[in-house]
DNA sequence: CGGTAGATTTCGTGA
DNA sequence: TCACGAAGTCTACCG
């Protein structure tokens, strides 16, 4: 990784054009080919990139990073007024973050225990198929009644409409349907119960088994 | 800002848990308290991060950031196993980054040439408002009728969502929905259609008349 | 390869 | 402060 500090002017002109006033910034120059222009400031997100595959020029006193997008072609244009510093790392082998707490696991652990949705359920099938995507998890009651659950993390307006859209093209007389997730937005809260979907908050923790609900609230 | 390349470990617990194995990486701390952990590949995007307010605590071989985070708290733990470089430039003042091109200024131009949409239209006002929020444009066609503009970059079924709910919600007889955006996803044309909605693409640089419509495909 | 949904989305704006 | 919508969103996944 290259790291270069230095008084510069960006213009990037592409999906949109933009222009950074001349100021010192940090420039990242990856081995894959990415390019940062980061500021002091501003949070986790560079003021100007561009992602691989680039093509990188240098030339007296400045940088173009070119990349086909499409049929136009982007580019970022750093014009060097003063370099203060400019130093290269051999970083060596990567390794690949791992996660754990995202959407996925949250649908693998409410497909493994159904009924912690507060009702008694048995999984038909994951990602049922419809012609406008999956359902999350497809379930029956103990009437036998359909039952379709869309998980999310955080539940806002769009996920009802996502699950509303599902109960239109799903061809099942009288299916009913869950919105999961571990925060449920008070609005889509709202529109969900006007359309008599039913909400349930769940808790990974307590879905694995690691914590026990909170039940002393109500002692 | 202060730059530190070191082989070092990365834990982090918060909205999820990530753990990020031994490898050399470089680390950002900005004085506005902004941490990230950069690889020397992947893209824009840290590997790990924590945006201000943060506390950083350093520790014998390692580096702890904390961060309020409505109840509980974020933690990333950065135990570093081999220091290769630590330097800190003083950066001084920044300047806000420029643009052109994002959504305002598709709607500048349509607001002010409302017959770019094809149709003989007249504009009422821009970000009318519902009690749902503001529609973008209102207008009236040739023969009086109400005509709600919704305008996107890139318009996906979230677009026809919102559209139709904000025809839901005007209490005006026969008001006609349109779709304007520089592109129109599919599946959203397909829905929009289905819904008599009417859809436009548009171009920016058509709109303001720096190049002309590409007639020549039809010649 | 294009399209869709997820993200520790982040980030701005308006109520 | 909360909530919603945009973003050069980026990125993984699935067809």
């Amino acid at each position: 990784m290259r790291l270069v500090v230095a008084r510069c002017e960006v213009l990037y002109t592409g999906r949109l054009t933009a222009r950074l006033p001349q100021a010192v910034r940090l420039l990242m120059f990856k081995s894959d080919g990415s390019v940062l222009v980061h500021d002091d400031a501003g949070g986790y997100r560079p003021l100007n990139w561009m992602t691989p595959p680039t093509v990188v020029e240098e030339r007296e006193g400045s940088i173009v990073v070119r990349k086909r997008a499409g049929k136009s072609e982007d580019k970022l244009e750093i014009r060097i007024a003063d370099l203060l510093s400019d130093v290269t790392h051999d970083m060596g082998e990567s390794a690949a973050l791992q996660k754990d707490g995202v959407e996925r696991h949250l649908q693998e652990e409410l497909a493994a225990r159904p009924n912690a949705l507060g009702q008694s359920l048995q999984l038909v099938r994951r990602e049922w198929p419809t012609d406008i995507g999956p359902v999350d998890l497809m379930c029956r009651d103990a009437s036998g009644d359909w039952v379709a659950v869309e998980i999310k993390r955080i539940a806002t307006i769009e996920a009802v409409e996502q699950l509303t859209r599902y109960l239109e093209r799903i061809e099942i007389e009288g299916c009913r349907g869950v919105l999961a997730a571990q925060v449920i937005k008070p609005q889509a809260r709202t529109l969900a119960e006007a359309r008599g979907i039913h909400c349930v908050e769940v808790d990974l923790a307590v879905l694995r088994g690691e914590r026990e609900p909170d039940l002393t609230l109500f002692t």
